[in-house]
DNA sequence: GTTCTATCCATACATTGTATGGTTATGTAC
DNA sequence: GTACATAACCATACAATGTATGGATAGAAC
């Protein structure tokens, strides 16, 4: 059968519906709206209005889709290095929380991006750099840079997981974890609980960007004391 | 049709071919062995030698039999709690690694443990009790044991993502990172190529035992630095 | 012995990723 | 210009998945 009316055939140049870019900046749009499960490949081709399989001469696959995005998640991650003016310490954390609100810009992509361990390209290793240009100035020897690295980011990580599993920026704990803590046998977790106790219900209000800097404090003092031996 | 030759109709008591357990029991088996992606609920039942509806009588759906098993994972966590004989860093340390260890005990599982916001249990608030303990002895105020636990915690999730997505024990970075490295345009990452340069191919040989060790010495050093106050 | 219901089964459906094989226009070689 | 390879897009089809629906059977409860 002949394709009447509809379109086909290769467009004239300049007038292809489809690239690469086309293709994930749509797909990371529904990610960031709707959710990774919203992401089909026949649904973002209708958002393209363009054939399922037309994605495939972009993109080889789904995985390449989702590889993109995460690579896209990367090359948000703002560099603003404040230079060697600010004190060490201070560039650390810039790092971390450059690299903490590129994963938060798109919390529905953090579990992509965390666990694709493909994505191994250009953006990762610059996106490190900052991490290690400050524990450089702190006068660390490489392997402590490199471990040290290694825990920040692991931080960061975990930090993003969690954060990215929660909706609104403050969250509020204690309905939720009081009830837990109330219903467990008595004597299963007593300082959870007691410590939980005296927390009280707005004490557990969580702020992710207060626990954020808490979890940025203990990492820099616990670096910067392996520096004074 | 009638079941011809089939089994069929209600087995005798104590006779019964699934229950939870035994579903969440084969489910991580298959999960271990054969990773995530292997377990479908025809893949389950087929093992079971079972239909696959069958299983829907005992779980309400796919999601459930993954909550369980994050819920596996959790009950694995070793519960060695030292005592008081030792300093409170040591059973900060100690707590950490059976969460850890628990964790890369299902490597294929990680992702779907830390990303089951669902898995809002008993056992989760008791792994974390040997946290607030420690801490507690340390003798920090309630807001600093609980900013202090989530940033360990946090650490470890993080930690174990990547462990998860690594195979062996110890795993060579040296081929991939320095090849990436070296592939970089110049003067694109100066100070992570100079410090990985140092370190060298053997410095690379990444060993996660030791890297998990790193990262706790650094934190219970930022932790303590805190106490010192 | 009748009724209830827990356990398990057979069939069916919508949704997914993508293999296969068109159809048409563009770009290149002669 | 003509021939031809190729790029861009389309139509159809298939296997795999989760699970809704509606039994069938036999132990349990009365």
């Amino acid at each position: 059968m002949i394709n009447a009316g509809k379109r086909s055939g290769r467009p004239r140049a300049g007038e292809e519906r489809l690239s690469r870019e086309a293709i994930l900046t749509t797909a990371l749009r529904i990610v960031d709206d709707e959710g990774i499960d919203a992401l089909t490949m026949r649904r973002l081709a209708s958002t393209l209005e363009v054939n399922p399989m037309s994605l495939y001469h972009h993109l080889p696959n789904k995985a390449a889709v989702l590889g993109g995005l995460a690579e896209l998640v990367f090359a948000g991650v703002e560099q603003s290095d404040p230079g060697d003016a600010v004190p060490w310490q201070e560039q650390l954390m810039d790092a971390a929380r450059a690299y903490r609100n590129a994963l938060k810009a798109h919390p529905n992509l953090a579990l992509q991006v965390l666990a694709d361990t493909s994505v191994v390209s250009e953006v990762v290793v610059v996106t490190m750099e900052p991490f290690y240009r400050a524990l450089d100035r702190a006068g660390l020897p490489p392997r402590q840079i490199f471990e040290s690295v290694n825990t920040i980011v692991d931080f960061i990580h975990g930090f993003a997981l969690g954060e990215a599993s929660v909706r609104s920026d403050t969250f509020d704990l204690a309905p939720d974890l009081l009830a837990r803590v109330e219903a467990l046998p008595a004597g299963r977790a007593p300082t959870l609980a007691r410590v939980v106790g005296e927390l009280g219900p707005e004490g557990l209000a969580y702020d992710f960007d207060t626990g954020f800097e808490s979890g940025l404090a203990i990492l820099t003092a616990g670096i910067a004391a392996s520096t004074a031996t």
